[in-house]
DNA sequence: GACAGGTGGG
DNA sequence: CCCACCTGTC
């Protein structure tokens, strides 16, 4: 079973590009973040056509989210993460999958820091320790998925030094990354290359990628339940450097889903 | 010797069908309008790579014109329409090439009508008469080429009764194309072609092109030095119909310079 | 640097 | 319907 999930930059500007990698890296899931397309603008038809089913949460011109999935059935639970009704931005999609709790997630950038922009996204952070935490206690199989807008570790970014007052590595944020991994989620790709300096987003600008002066943004996160049945991962870093791709490229895992405890 | 107009509607979103149609088309002086372009960001080095030189009056989003010439020098002697020092809209320009006054135009669409637009219109048509009944009387071999924004009969347009009221067809403007015609100015694609339905603009919307819903606005006019000179001409209908295409297509003419009275 | 979306123009 | 250009966002 592979899972995987890409911040897509518009949905409908990267239509061509992302069919293309659905079909060379046949996602069993996927999750997508930055659709910038209003619920009605999804484009549904060609997503089906490619044999995928969806569930989707749009917005006009910014954030949207959705989940994909191949020859199974997607039950949504949530279309906004709980906690705050006057919350608009559609950042957060829930569902469950193959007996699996799929939560498909944009954090907010939080920038500029210090301001509301930042305290909005530490508001964010709590609620969704809330959900992840429930989701703990009631023992469920469960993936965290999607562009997180954390930069974990200083081995996740070309030049730490840089960053130290960006709301991507605010201590504040990386600080809830870890609490998140202390009370049992695990971050698959840093497990599977505990050493390896892995980057999942390339700026379009300063000729990034060329540079490769990335940083790693997008995470998949397992609950214990699940964790056991990592079987491997990877980012399909090629697909930056695409004609027309997005700043993010995609990345994946597998699990093992015989191997249940 | 082939002499090709064309407005492009954006030379730079234009620029590579522009290219293609210069490489099949091999015109030795092309007049292009709607650069929509500021001077600084005319195309030039790939138009040089084509094989041409070039002089153009540029603006920033709206009108623009310019003359290239393959193998020839260009020698520019005006660059607006003389008779109104406060008009700042890039719509004329003017050179001389092989011994001939090559005289870019792109005049004003005019509508709505009535009003200050359309009065705009009349006012640049009075002193492009001016102009050109300057260059009649000194006798030079001269050439009005550009989109005139003017339907000059019934036959030049799909269905006349709908366009009673718009600026393209009003009497007073087609009137003053008559009166080009007899002081001298020859209209070359309807002398060559007396009855035939010929159009060089059809509109983007309601698959006007598909409908063959088009009208007649670019035009070749020769004064009377040069008029013994016309071999043939043509519109390069194909063009209207690739990929990213402009809304106007190319008009061409070939004169033989060697039969000079 | 690239996205969406709105504008003014045709 | 398509152009350029502006704004806001990341």
């Amino acid at each position: 079973m592979k899972i995987a999930t890409y911040n897509v930059n518009g949905i409908n500007a990267r239509l061509p590009l992302l069919l293309q990698w659905l079909k060379e890296a046949s996602p069993d899931i996927v999750c997508l973040q930055e659709l910038k397309a209003p619920q009605e603008r999804f484009p549904l038809k060609e997503i089906n056509a490619a044999g995928y089913q969806a569930i989707w949460n749009g917005q006009k011109s910014w954030n949207g989210v959705a989940i994909l999935a191949k020859n199974r059935e997607i039950t949504e639970v949530q279309r906004s993460l709980p906690g705050d009704p006057e919350d608009l931005q559609s950042r957060y999609i829930e569902a469950i999958i193959d007996q699996m709790v799929i939560c498909c997630l944009y954090l907010p950038n939080g920038n500029p820091y210090p301001g509301a922009k930042f305290d909005y996204k530490l508001s964010w952070i709590k609620r969704l320790q809330r959900r992840t935490n429930q989701l703990i206690k009631m023992e469920l199989p469960a993936i965290l998925i999607g562009d997180f807008n954390i930069i974990p570790e200083p081995i996740d970014v070309y030049k730490p030094e840089r960053w130290e007052n960006d709301a991507l590595y605010r201590i504040e944020v990386r600080k809830a990354y870890k609490e998140l991994q202390k009370k049992g989620w695990m971050d698959s790709i840093r497990t599977l290359y505990p050493e390896e300096k892995i980057y999942t987003f390339w700026d379009y600008l300063y000729k990034a990628y060329d540079r490769n002066a990335g940083i790693r943004l997008d995470h998949i996160l397992l609950s214990p339940f699940l964790s056991p049945q990592l079987q491997s991962g990877g980012v399909d870093r090629h697909v930056r450097g695409w004609e027309k791709s997005s700043d993010h490229t995609p990345v994946w895992i597998i699990l093992d889903r015989s191997s249940k405890p």
